[in-house]
DNA sequence: AGCACGCCGACT
DNA sequence: GTCGGCGTGCTC
């Protein structure tokens, strides 16, 4: 009798799985199952790929699994042939992509019994809930007064609430317990009485059987959310399950706080914010069937729902569905996936949709369903350009623009300053005519190397020192574009001390709820200027939101990222959709040295649809995605002279490759390109970029070459990651 | 990715 | 004399 050989990926990054012997007393196994194996001087959790009779390993080199933790795949079937197709997709570790689609414990071997949900009881008569001095305690306990809460509920309920519950357990006013089956309290609220064009659009989503994919594009206030709700409840009534994907952990609460009034089952959260416990009873339950809905960011398009029936995905043009380190997948593209290896409907919701789906709509590989109608109260705010062109600016701000601030806040209005996202590469800019730097060959805009007082083409080696005039005008009033925003706070405070003044950014919100309880503290509707960046265009509602300032809109205008104007356009559409949900009626002011630029004057002054008909002309005539087809290698190094090196060295094996498989031509590659950002960790970034008409030529290619690149040892300790389909290209 | 093995500088 | 720096090589 022959050994049992298992064939396991491991979660390390190699292409390939490795050859293990069954533990002594197993004789079969299932495929998708964990199995826990020794490797080189460490043990690991792999996944069962494949087994067979006989090894091409020697004898003396093969190891034994040490235990097989499940009797079945871990995976629903379905979702692990949307992984297997996603390793092969983006070339990345089949071990990684599978343990990436566990919570943490199941990934490290604990076992999928359902050791229940964390639970807190009130203890506490009324007297001791009178001796309780703390804030948070008091609210805490009133919480709790009725019901006991799940960590879930808390979470949802009362950011920051752990340290406030360990005093009160301290105290023993409160208990904590656990539950295995746990039915959250829910009401069903009867929703609002549809619209024509809403009634239609949940129609033919009800009515859609098989993969059926759809576009719900519909205008900021025109009630997206309903068509979800009426969607997932019909879907529900069935007995099926339903997936629903939001782009920020911050929009979970809000949004998942509207299904649970309005939707009778066990729903769940799946977010990076989640404990390793709340995270793995959420994935345990969505997989036996407990829990009917599961509500999460980019990570949940792995969530195991049994019976699963419709998956929803609301702002799909929102980037932040696309992963940006280790496995760099897009949740979009792999819902997408999974809504086809399940054969059921998906519904990807914008009011902005990414040219990719406006596309695939015009190809008839997705049924449109638009919604153009706003709820009668709200109104289309008045957008207009501020030319900044020879203006006396503070810290960036036009005179024009202080003066309607002033006006706003006089007026009892909110007040947002969005500035566009930085780490655009920093360009030369005339503020008199508002000309940027070109370089003469490439028809794209220098970077300015401010320690050198350089300006270089990213694209060529043009490399020249800086001009004392604009090339256009002759003006000597040059400055750089894509730096100084930093101080528009102070000087706020500076010009309108009686207002308060509060900045909402990565930074400034990094601390679990602290984005909640600037929100909340925006929505009491008081008279005050919010600093924000791009997360403040989404989905938050301000009902006292009177005016929006943009700064930095050029920055959108001049990058080398193609993808840079269609960004810029449905950010400053998104966020004057903030404003128009305002009960005043919104302004939005979009600052730039460039008011004739056609995208600004459409961005302004047009719609959507015409915007996106014009950047997918653009994107015909100039080659880039959707028509064409992306994948960037990116590398880092300390030294810049190894990384070039490596990456010249790519190049070259590339294009050598394409001759051998007949494909030359087939790729365009440009680089090496020096990474638009600064430096990381001391570490130099650059990339290639590979654009090809056919998805398959490129596919072809890039396997073999990104194999033979981790095969050769690369001196100077660089490393590299290939991005398929990247969305950032700086 | 880890982790071990291996060969050169400032510490008890 | 040896602790430890991280270069490079391997993992069934």
């Amino acid at each position: 009798m022959t050994d049992l050989i298992l064939h396991i990926a491991l979660p390390v990054p190699l292409l390939r799985h490795f050859d293990y012997l069954a533990p002594l007393d197993v004789t079969a196994v299932n495929v998708g199952a964990r199995v826990r194996v020794p490797f080189g001087a460490r043990r690991m959790i792999g996944f069962v790929v494949g087994s067979a009779r006989s090894t091409q390993i020697a004898p003396d080199k093969i190891k034994r699994a040490i235990e097989v933790l499940d009797a079945q795949s871990i995976f629903p079937t379905e979702l692990w042939d949307t992984l297997l197709f996603a390793a092969r997709y983006y070339h990345h570790s089949l071990g990684e992509v599978l343990a990436s689609a566990l919570p943490g414990n199941l990934r490290e071997g604990k076992t999928l019994d359902q050791k229940g949900l964390l639970m807190f009881s009130k203890r506490a008569n009324d007297s001791q809930i009178a001796a309780v001095r703390g804030a948070k305690q008091k609210a805490l306990l009133a919480l709790l007064a009725n019901e006991d809460l799940s960590e879930t509920d808390l979470n949802l309920a009362m950011p920051a609430w752990r340290t406030s519950m360990k005093l009160l357990e301290g105290k023993g006013l409160v208990q904590r317990f656990q539950v295995s089956h746990y039915q959250p309290p829910m009401a069903k609220l009867d929703g609002p009485l549809l619209n024509a064009e809403q009634a239609i659009a949940v129609q033919a989503i009800n009515e859609a059987r098989g993969f059926k994919p759809f576009l719900l594009d519909g205008i900021t206030g025109s009630g997206k959310t309903e068509v979800y709700l009426r969607a997932a409840l019909d879907v529900l009534a069935r007995g099926l399950a339903v997936l629903v994907l939001v782009p920020e952990i911050g929009l979970t609460p809000q949004t998942l706080r509207r299904f649970r009034e309005r939707l009778a089952c066990a729903q769940a959260v799946m977010h990076s914010q989640l404990s390793d416990g709340e995270r793995s009873y959420a994935w345990t339950q969505a997989k036996t069937g407990a829990i009917r809905l599961v509500l999460g960011t980019r990570s949940a398009v792995f969530a195991p729902l049994k019976d699963l029936g419709l998956i929803i995905l609301d702002e799909e043009h929102d980037g932040s569905y696309k992963q940006q380190d280790s496995f760099r997948y897009h949740a979009r593209d792999l819902a997408l996936k999974r809504a086809a290896s399940l054969k059921i409907p998906i519904v990807l919701g914008s009011a902005t949709p990414s040219l990719e789906m406006l596309k695939a709509v015009s190809e008839g590989r997705m049924q449109s369903v638009t919604l153009t109608q706003r709820a009668a109260s709200q109104q289309i705010p008045a957008q207009s350009l501020v030319d900044l062109r020879n203006q006396d600016l503070q810290e960036g701000l036009a005179p024009r623009s202080l003066v309607a601030i002033r006006e706003s806040l006089m007026a009892g209005a909110q007040v947002l300053i969005l500035r566009n996202r930085r780490g655009f590469a920093a360009k030369l800019e005339c503020h008199s005519c508002g000309h940027v730097a070109q370089c003469p060959r490439c028809d794209r805009p220098l970077t300015l190397h401010r320690q050198a007082g350089r300006l270089r083409c990213h694209y060529c080696d043009l490399n020249q020192g800086l001009r004392d005039e604009c090339s256009s005008c002759k003006s000597t009033e040059l400055f750089a574009l894509g730096v100084g925003t930093q101080r528009v706070e102070e000087l706020m405070q500076k010009l309108f001390p009686e207002w308060p003044c509060i900045r909402i950014d990565r930074d400034s919100v990094s601390q679990k709820g602290s984005l909640e309880d600037k929100l909340d503290t925006l929505q009491l509707g008081q008279p005050c200027i919010v600093i924000g960046t791009q997360m403040m265009a989404k989905g938050h509602d301000l009902p006292e939101l009177g005016l929006v300032i943009v700064m930095g809109a050029d920055d959108g205008l001049h990058s080398e990222d193609f993808r840079a104007s269609e960004r810029l356009a449905q950010l400053l559409i998104q966020v004057a959709g903030r404003a128009g949900r305002s009960k005043r009626t919104g302004v939005v002011l979009i600052q730039t040295h460039q008011p004739e630029n056609p995208l600004l004057q459409h961005i302004a002054y047009d719609s959507y649809a015409n915007i996106a008909q014009r950047l997918l002309a653009e994107r015909v005539a100039t080659e880039f995605p959707p028509y064409h087809f992306a994948a960037m290698l990116r590398a880092d190094a300390v030294s810049l002279l190894a990384l070039n090196t490596f990456l010249n060295n790519a190049k070259a094996k590339l294009l050598q490759a394409l001759v051998k498989l007949e494909l030359t031509g087939s790729i365009n590659v440009y680089g090496p390109i020096p990474s638009g950002l600064a430096k990381r960790a001391g570490r130099y970034r650059a990339q290639l970029i590979l654009i090809a008409p056919q998805r398959a030529s490129l596919h072809t290619a890039v396997g073999p070459w990104i194999s033979d690149l981790r095969a050769e040892k690369s001196p100077g300790n660089v490393h590299f990651s290939l991005d398929i389909d990247p969305y950032d290209f700086q």
